[in-house]
DNA sequence: AATGAATGAGCGTTCATTCAT
DNA sequence: CATGAATGAACGCTCATTCAT
């Protein structure tokens, strides 16, 4: 992938998740890449395209997330990992999850499958924790954890750390 | 207000709703409603305009929402209303709130006003029943109940019920 | 004619005058002088009848001025008036005289009749006065009127008693 | 600049010049000029500018006969050029000075920065001359010509021989 | 690989005009 | 006589996309 070609996709990113993607024009893209707008095209063939390279260069992100809670057999710790990563999302990624986050309300764009894979996971924990309603439970943390993303996201709150620990009382931690 | 209006506002809630604000044209609106384009922007204005009259015929649910939860003074019975009108949104409420959640990732249209009310109120709720932290508690039901919306609107899960009960041992309701 | 009628024939001279008759919709002059837009094309047809309605009113002032001069037998105190009427031009008259000469430049709409009258006049008058050439002589000052109504109305210049003064010697006044 | 710009610009011109700015289309100027539409904007960015393109095209010719006056320096000789480059203004350059006579009409076009250094200019040619009063036949001269342009742009008059040569005599050249 | 001229469809908006009331 | 809802065509302009270079 040649140096042009990252401009293109970093600044698409950005455009796409600050401005949504309808909004966001090929032109401005390339503008603000520094490239002419014929080469976007010569490399994503579409706009959508573009959008599909934006979204692969993060899928490692979440295949990451999903493999590291995997590879975590201690349930109590597993269920540790996935409320605080949720809380310690790196502010560079903040960009990537608006895109994600601001997608799935595209009728055309919303694709559930990564989560049936997360709640599976999240059953067996809970199931491993002997909780009543491992199901429910876990989508209970699921829906929360959304919130939780969405809210750091869109208002950025600032009492994160008592939301934290109140969390870890709940779950005892 | 005319039936012809009227026409023009159900179908643009229901499109933008469902495609997007950017991505609905008015002449798709205008279509669909059966009018003629102009007819839009001699009763509206101007797209945002729109916009503006489809929320604004809205407001009237926030509004009855936020007000019942007020007139209920037995802190337990409000917590349990606002838990338990989540899960009972009606349906036919659906195209509104799914246009509600997606314009707040659209940048420009952002407006947190609403919940700060809800958050005083649920914080003062939380101290009428003796919670550590009401502030953190506040918070944490927002977040939840804000990612609940967001499944129910997008991911339409089956198990609610089991949740709505789980959360309702939760807080010992 | 009606108040409502007389309203709209004003507004629209004033509007056609200063805007332009093409950058003037007739919603703006029915917004202008407090009608419904309907009832210009109840009572004008057109826009462009409106326009004609418009001119219909000032032609007088034009009859008006050619009578004037053709009942003013002795040919200097004709001479004269010819001069001192255009630095005269009332003000009230600008915005007609504007629409006027905006007009003319607009192909569609040129209409040189009325000069052909004044011209004839003018030569009699130069004859009379013995003048060497009568034909180019009335041709000169209907051109030198012509720049000066065009000076008065877009430069508003403030030196017109000179210029004015400066004429009469010029023509032994 | 490509073929296609100064078809444009030719087209513009000319549409501009006889139906007028603000009642020539975009469009029309495409189709006249065998262009899409949107090369117009994405090459003048707007209508405003293409208008300003086509005026700074024709701007060398004022500035030009600008330049040729100051280079005079006899009097008599800068006074006659004046009068003779008036009567002998191009065929060709017509629809060029129908557009500049045009825009003066309309309201927000109107500049008046050139003329002022015309008057300027004039008041000292007569001022050596020794003329009573070279404010007033400066204006008077440039009022004239002023009439003039307009004369032979809409009216095409035939004696245009025998006005000028009463202008030498009136002027003593 | 990269540019930038060029396109055609569609956009939000304005307009002159019609017509039922 | 007068209104104002309604229309359809046109407007200025933006867009994703193509293609010769």
């Amino acid at each position: 992938m040649t140096e042009k070609q990252e401009n293109i996709l970093a600044k698409a990113l950005e455009l796409f998740a600050t401005k949504g993607y309808a909004a966001t024009s090929t032109a401005k893209v390339a503008r603000e890449a520094g490239v002419s707008e014929g080469l976007i095209f010569r490399h994503f063939g579409n706009k959508e395209g573009l959008l599909s390279a934006v979204l692969a260069q993060g899928q490692e992100k979440l295949a990451a997330i999903y493999n590291s809670l995997e590879q975590e057999f201690n349930p109590r710790k597993r269920l540790e990992r996935v409320i605080d990563m949720t809380f310690e999302v790196p502010s560079e990624e903040y960009v990537f999850w608006r895109l994600i986050y601001a997608l799935k309300w595209q009728t055309d764009a919303y694709d559930d499958s990564g989560s049936a894979a997360m709640k599976a996971l999240l059953v067996e924990t809970f199931e491993a924790m002997h909780y009543e309603d491992p199901s429910a439970e876990a989508e209970l943390i699921m829906v929360l954890l959304d919130g939780l993303v969405t809210a750091i996201l869109l208002r950025k709150p600032k009492e994160l750390n008592r939301l934290q620990s109140l969390l870890h009382r709940r779950y005892m931690l």
